[in-house]
DNA sequence: AGCAGATCGTTCGGTAACAAACATTTTCCC
DNA sequence: GGGAAAATGTTTGTTACCGAACGATCTGCT
């Protein structure tokens, strides 16, 4: 077993492992891929960007989407920031501790909490983010403009199809 | 602030809060979809296959290299498994308690930990596996052949992106 | 031979992550 | 108007995740 393997090496191993059965390398491949890309990605900018300032990942995350959108109510930020609300609650709560977002509830419909950044939140995205695009930006560069539109599209159509796949289950779930 | 926002909503919403510098938008946004399609994906593989065997992704990955690469040191498992070392300290842990993988030592060199899988282990992986595979293809077969192949580049260009970065950054704190 | 430096896996401390169960509040429907 | 059902955010319990510091081991150099 040799320190770093090819695709082809691996395939075979994969073959020797799996018998006779049919499986299909290429998605295999392209989503191994998705996952490493996301990784190199998210692990960079973290190095980069966040570790100076002392922010996590979801922080910055969570951080960003209440900036754009002040006041948003805590289900919404969770779906934008793609984790669960359980988890949101925690980050919220680290975040808080931080004096850089407060929790606000809502008026008329009590069971809601708000998100505000606080003074010292603001500041901090008006800093970090223009560092965090700038990253963005240089790794994108080295593809070309008509490349990454491609790519953005292609992504989307991944997200598409496994919606569609969610959302046929879900409908099979209700006929029973 | 409404439920939820077009890209072009999100965009003037961050043109108010940057001010006048100059974002690269295509840029964050093709990353954004990035780690949309990541965790989707993502997701839906561990709800509708690894979910039913009581299996983490992170705990799948890693019996998957072992299961290929049988015998690997655990530093090249995390490396395969895009996971640092202490967290492949702790998966192995639990995985071991579950009896599916053994910790061995090397005899020649006595730092080295090398990892295999038991009998169960081999038995769950030859039943997983092809599962995890054949939803694997069916959302990528949303996708045209060429679209995949296309897609797959990409997404190894945006790696070596990343790396090039890295490798640069590193050079230069070697100067020092 | 022997010791400085590198390498390897583990431990430690702190944060993130999610499902399930929960209390609170609101909505729906008669 | 009142009770069942739905929605919302939090708590609980378990696992994952990483950097930094660590002890054990090996390598290279002289």
């Amino acid at each position: 077993m040799p320190d770093r393997h090819t695709l082809e090496e691996t395939e075979r191993a994969m073959k020797d492992h799996v018998g006779d059965l049919p499986l299909d390398f290429a998605a295999a491949n392209a989503l191994s891929n998705l996952f490493r890309a996301a990784n190199a990605v998210r692990t960079e900018l973290t190095n980069r960007v966040l570790r100076q300032h002392d922010m996590t990942w979801t922080g910055f995350v969570v951080l960003w989407v209440v900036w754009i959108w002040d006041g948003m109510e805590t289900r919404h930020v969770a779906e934008s920031a793609d984790i669960s609300k359980a988890t949101l609650t925690g980050v919220v709560k680290t975040l808080e501790g931080r004096g850089l977002i407060v929790r606000e509830g809502d008026e008329r419909d009590r069971r809601l909490v708000r998100l505000r950044l606080t003074d010292e939140g603001t500041a901090l995205m008006e800093q970090i983010y223009p560092e965090f695009n700038a990253v963005e930006s240089e790794i994108v560069s080295q593809l070309s403009e008509r490349k990454v539109s491609t790519f953005t599209r292609t992504l989307r159509d991944v997200v598409k199809a496994v919606e569609l796949q969610t959302d046929a289950r879900d409908e099979a779930r209700d006929e029973a």
